[in-house]
DNA sequence: ATGAGGATTCCA
DNA sequence: GGAATCCTCATC
């Protein structure tokens, strides 16, 4: 299938890349070593006007810098001192949106994903959660500012049809400090065992 | 130099 | 419900 270029995430809509997302395959390669699952849940951030984006206010820091890319490059940050969280940028340069994947159903390499998540049987929920996400992909702050073009990280298109009205949207998840912002609802999924 | 807090997860 | 855990960033 067809990976999706870095001029697909600088289109000026981020919701609407957030949406398309959904469906596509994210796909990780370590030393020959695959890994991919079709993405499930996203949240757009979207740019300096945004009180949940880490660059609210054109807050330009050494960590927030990537998200001024021009769209189609991966945007990784550590949370809560333990987790990788992975991101696309979207938009242009110094527009910095972003959209955060929080969740994929694990498609590739699934024994490898259990081994990392440190997990003995596929149970429901192994990759859901950003930070569940990163961890069964291998991906870390490493890969902070790399293409989403490049040959350790990308997205393909799929087969898969989603239609409109199977995509549910929410406030998003753990940004209850951004005031009114926190109501955006800029979180979208789509329906448990949608594929299966 | 210091300290507060975070786009989370796991276990009790 | 609370701990883990450490980097980032604002402030001193």
């Amino acid at each position: 299938m067809n990976r999706l270029s870095q001029s697909f995430f600088q289109q000026p809509d981020t919701l609407q890349i957030a949406k398309d997302l959904l469906g596509k395959k994210l796909v990780t390669n370590f030393n020959h070593n695959i890994t991919s699952g079709i993405i499930t849940e996203v949240e757009a951030y979207c740019g300096i006007a945004d009180k949940a984006c880490h660059a609210f206010g054109d807050r330009r820091t050494k960590r927030t810098e990537t998200m001024y890319k021009a769209g189609g490059v991966v945007y990784v940050y550590l949370c809560y001192g333990i987790h990788h969280l992975l991101n696309i940028v979207t938009h242009q340069e110094n527009n910095p949106h972003a959209v955060l994947i929080r969740g994929i159903q694990p498609v590739d390499g699934v024994a490898t994903m259990l081994k990392r998540r440190n997990k003995k049987k596929l149970d429901k929920g192994i990759t859901i959660g950003p930070g569940k996400v990163s961890q069964a992909l291998g991906i870390t702050t490493n890969l902070d500012g790399i293409s989403i073009e490049d040959h350790r990280i990308w997205i393909e298109s799929t087969r898969i049809i989603v239609p409109k009205n199977k995509i549910k949207s929410t406030p998003r998840i753990g940004v209850d400090y951004a005031g009114e912002d926190a109501k955006l609802p800029y979180r979208f999924l789509l329906p448990d065992r949608y594929f299966s």
